[in-house]
DNA sequence: CCGACTTTGTGAATGCGTTCACGAACGCGT
DNA sequence: ACGCGTTCGTGAACGCATTCACAAAGTCGG
């Protein structure tokens, strides 16, 4: 029973929806406010009015971790945080790469939410050696051709693609190259990976076309 | 049947699934792609492969806009870029404005994809003094107190919020009072509006915790 | 003008995610 | 010890999005 409650939780972790995964991290910064407010317990109602979801999602997600909460009470803070943690992965730390360094590059290194979650810089890089040996947010930047050393190294899995469009499906080859399995896209072009390498993409500009479309909506059909 | 053919279409732009409106903005970048490689007409075949999705994704997605392909021969490029943009309300100019002149606040007025999309930002916006006046992107900086001054003159429709994750509910609430009707939220905090009021959300640390997910499940399970 | 070929547009089938609704489990006061 | 109120965990229902598969509609060469 024991042989088969490790592997029942196991193969739970393996299959969680996509929806809830993308779900979580909410879950976890929300938590993280409930406990420095002093919280010890959390039910799954307002653990989602802090997320802004409802509660049969909150309720559906965590059952994907496993049975943590008590019924009548509902969910200890920590236990979560520490559980939502586990299953993200993120207990460990991370190693990411970041390749170029120009306007949004500056942002990403120096932004702080990346080291408050256990992500780790583990080098800057850029293809302009005119901006290589540059400082960025404590670290020199270097030239892309480094990349495989500093991936080596670094113990690097992680790419952040932050160059302009025309270059990021080559940097993304030598990222996967140099074995790096998962990639991180804020480049506006359509990368392919092979299959085994994770690619997620943020696009600022796609954002404010969504927004413009609804604006459009709106304005067009007044009532 | 005249009648009957505006209403028709003005009801098919109305509802258009919202996964469909995401990649439209994704259509339209492959096809700038392809018009400047010269290409006339584009099969859904060939537009799929260069937007990264499936041929009949592509079909249905197109169809919410009317009947503009070809059978074939597939669709007129410049005629699909026309429609699209329309769709999306992107033949008329949106002006936004930008709050929280930070790290990202600086990135993102340096963007160049905002502008070539036809965003025009208004105005830069931020509470710390010392950073009024700042030149940036060749906008001075204003104080977050002129929010409502900037809105009207500038005609603005939306907002981009890029503060500090304890300042964002704030800076909501001015914008929605100051007659912003589309929100762009880039501070890692749930943020609520009033009905009639779109919302989306950027979270950096969010893509990065889910990579982290994935790598792991690739670590933890090796087959 | 016709037949072969290509590609669209769309009903139908499938799959995934959300929401509903309720039984089971727990704490607490008496 | 026991009933009451609360909250979780989850099967079932529902709805939306994706994919399949094919008839309809066009092109083009001869």
């Amino acid at each position: 029973m024991s042989e088969q409650g490790r592997f029942a939780a196991a193969e739970r972790r393996r299959d969680i929806p996509e929806a809830s995964v993308a779900r979580l991290p909410v879950y976890l910064r929300a938590l993280s406010g409930l406990a420095e407010a002093g919280r010890v317990t959390v039910s799954s109602e307002a653990l989602a009015a802090a997320a802004g979801v409802n509660s049969a999602k909150v309720r559906k997600d965590l059952s994907h971790l496993g049975s943590y909460g008590t019924r009548g009470v509902g969910y200890e803070v920590d236990d979560l945080v520490h559980h939502i943690s586990s299953a993200l992965g993120l207990t460990q730390r991370w190693s990411v790469v970041l390749v170029g360094v120009g306007n949004l590059g500056h942002a990403l290194a120096g932004y702080g939410g990346f080291a408050s979650r256990g992500f780790r810089i583990a080098g800057l890089l850029d293809s302009d050696p005119g901006r290589v040996g540059e400082h960025v947010a404590g670290l020199t930047v270097r030239h892309i051709d480094d990349l495989a050393e500093v991936v080596r190294t670094g113990d690097v899995s992680i790419g952040v693609i932050a160059t302009p469009a025309g270059a990021a499906q080559d940097v993304c080859d030598r990222l996967v190259a140099a074995g790096v399995t998962s990639i991180l896209n804020f480049a506006p072009s359509v990368l392919t990976v092979p299959a085994g390498v994770d690619l997620r993409k943020v696009d600022l500009a796609l954002e404010l076309q969504i927004l413009s479309f609804h604006e459009h909506r709106k304005s067009g059909v007044p009532a």
